[in-house]
DNA sequence: CTGAAAGCGCTAACAA
DNA sequence: TTGTTAGCGCTTTCAG
């Protein structure tokens, strides 16, 4: 029933392995016949098998996104990045996994070694922080599984995508500054992703551009979860001298900051200017809607994987391609009180 | 290099085919036998090759969770439900595949069949509204790929999993009641999915059980995305008795609502009180804190993808399982202002 | 530029 | 309860 390879060479009157090369874009395949193959598996509908390829070649056409789920539950962040890897997956033909780790498990490098065993993935996506997990890296290379990272912390020697997380800091921070306040908080990530050093980075730059004092009590640390910005808008809300404006390194972590800002009775952004990072859906849907910094996070899984998939393909090395910020200047920051 | 099942055949002492039937949790084999292989398995490693069981026995281990994403753009809804199927394919060595699908699409069946052919899944979830578009399921019987629903609106003849959304509802505004709610208006969800027409059904019945009149006015259509709550909100509103509650048919919504208040000026629960579906993150990130109906969407999902991997390893038929709600009573809901 | 033969690692169908 | 034989649909040699 189904239509194989060799029904397609007899109907285009080749061998099946010039059927073979044309379905595997080879040189060496006559332009006249490679036309009257693809238009004999156009009109036969014909569908390679994936399991047949597969054994044959010891090729899957199978990516696998890696994450960590356990600093990332169920995040808008991932979800995005998953939709752009998906559709490099798509225009190449490849099918993708998820797979969610737990990269503080003890097993966490077998777990990895099974995933890739037990479907023989030709190549893997790294998501923060898993694309800074030496052990993780080194085992990828022993086991030769080519790699693609999102916003890796480590940029020697890594194909994937970037984006200046530092300039975008900065040039946030500067607004803020340019609004007139002077006393700026900073909500810090997970210290294991490269992007709490980065926004952190931008932050002290911008502040001392202007000749601002940095002083570590504006500095606390959260974890990229709504409820540690909670916590910690608390803690500098206690201080002697409380911030006037709150930067939080992700927009869960500053729609913390304003829930606790209401919890307060403090009025963004009359009383406390507050802004994120990412844009993602959330900081148009706060209340005010939130100043930020916007990622594209989707475009971003996508160019990672079409990166991936250059190498895959035996054509060139791979990039690490940076892609651009912008700045969402919303509701959420104004002049800070006067007084 | 990698160890195939002949080598593990060699080093238990048996034919291939035993260490096949291992594998595959055939019945006829020996105890002590299985014993032997699962030990030789165990101790060189063994993972089968997928590509190799795929082609000799046209099976591919794959299941596909098959989402429209035009209605449905990077919710959490549906990244829970993807949970909880990984959860279920993990344990039962499946893998899984995510097909976002556009069902308005003119060659939506057409993409369907492909992914199908292409990566001969043996299985399928299906999400809402996916789960009651008949020429999809059509076409799926037609190919004779089992599936399982998740929320599904006929719930004739179906296997899967599903929450009583009315009776969730009716509990929800019967809540809204009991605080002295008379004027309370409904935001609809999308028309084609079953939550929509039940959660109205709810919230009519709850009306009705204590008298108040139906009115067409309190009830306005929206998409079950953000948007569409600032929008309608935004028309309740400006009604001559505008409602003093409003029970969105999900979380989504809700904010919206809630984002249209505080534009508007009105203070939640104070001056409005609002209420949701779903128990998204985002219920509890709102301020103030949204009421709303815990729907435990990853066990939906785990709990549907189990009930069709019984179906694809030939035990049982598969049923339709029903998750218990719990109703969220929080912040977001008081009683009326007087007068 | 194209083709013929061999076999990837597993399971189906049959036999014992 | 176990083994034997053939072959799944493709790609890899290696020849032309």
């Amino acid at each position: 029933m189904p239509v194989r390879l060799e029904d397609v060479a007899r109907a285009a009157g080749v061998s099946p392995k010039t059927v073979s090369r044309v379905l595997n874009e080879e040189a060496y395949v006559k332009d006249s016949t490679r036309q009257r193959v693809l238009a004999a598996m156009e009109s036969m509908n014909y569908r390679p098998s994936p399991s047949a390829r597969g054994l044959a070649g010891s090729k899957s056409f199978l990516v696998a996104m890696l994450y960590d789920n356990n600093d990332n539950p169920a995040s808008t962040y991932l979800a995005e990045i998953q939709d752009g890897v998906l559709d490099a997956c798509n225009a190449n033909r490849y099918s993708m996994m998820v797979c969610p780790l737990r990269m503080r498990g003890p097993d966490f490098i077998r777990r990895v070694d099974a995933l890739i065993s037990d479907h023989h993935v030709d190549g893997v996506v790294l998501t923060p922080p898993l694309t800074d997990h030496p052990p993780l890296l080194r085992r990828l290379k022993e086991r030769e599984v080519p790699y693609a990272s999102v916003s890796p912390a480590n940029r020697e020697n890594v194909i994937g995508v970037c984006m200046d997380d530092e300039q975008a800091a900065k040039a946030l921070v500067t607004h803020l500054i340019e609004l007139g306040h002077r006393r700026i908080a900073h909500v810090l990530g997970i210290a294991n992703h490269g992007a709490s050093r980065w926004r952190l980075a931008g932050y002290k730059a911008a502040l001392s551009a202007v000749g601002i004092l940095y002083d570590p009590d504006y500095v606390v640390q959260g974890d990229f979860l709504f409820g540690s910005g909670v916590v910690e808008a608390r803690k500098l809300f206690a201080l002697p001298e409380p911030p006037t404006a709150i930067f939080a390194a992700n927009d869960d972590m500053a729609a913390g900051v304003m829930w606790a800002a209401n919890e307060r009775g403090l009025k963004v952004p009359r009383d406390l200017s507050v802004c994120g990072f990412d844009d993602t859906p959330l900081a148009s849907q706060l209340w005010p809607p939130l100043t930020t910094v916007r990622q594209p996070a989707r475009d971003m899984g996508k160019l990672a994987a079409l990166q991936l998939m250059e190498l895959l393909k035996g054509r060139g090395e791979g990039l690490l391609v940076q892609v651009p910020y912008s700045l969402q200047l919303r509701e959420s920051t104004a002049e800070p009180p006067k007084v």
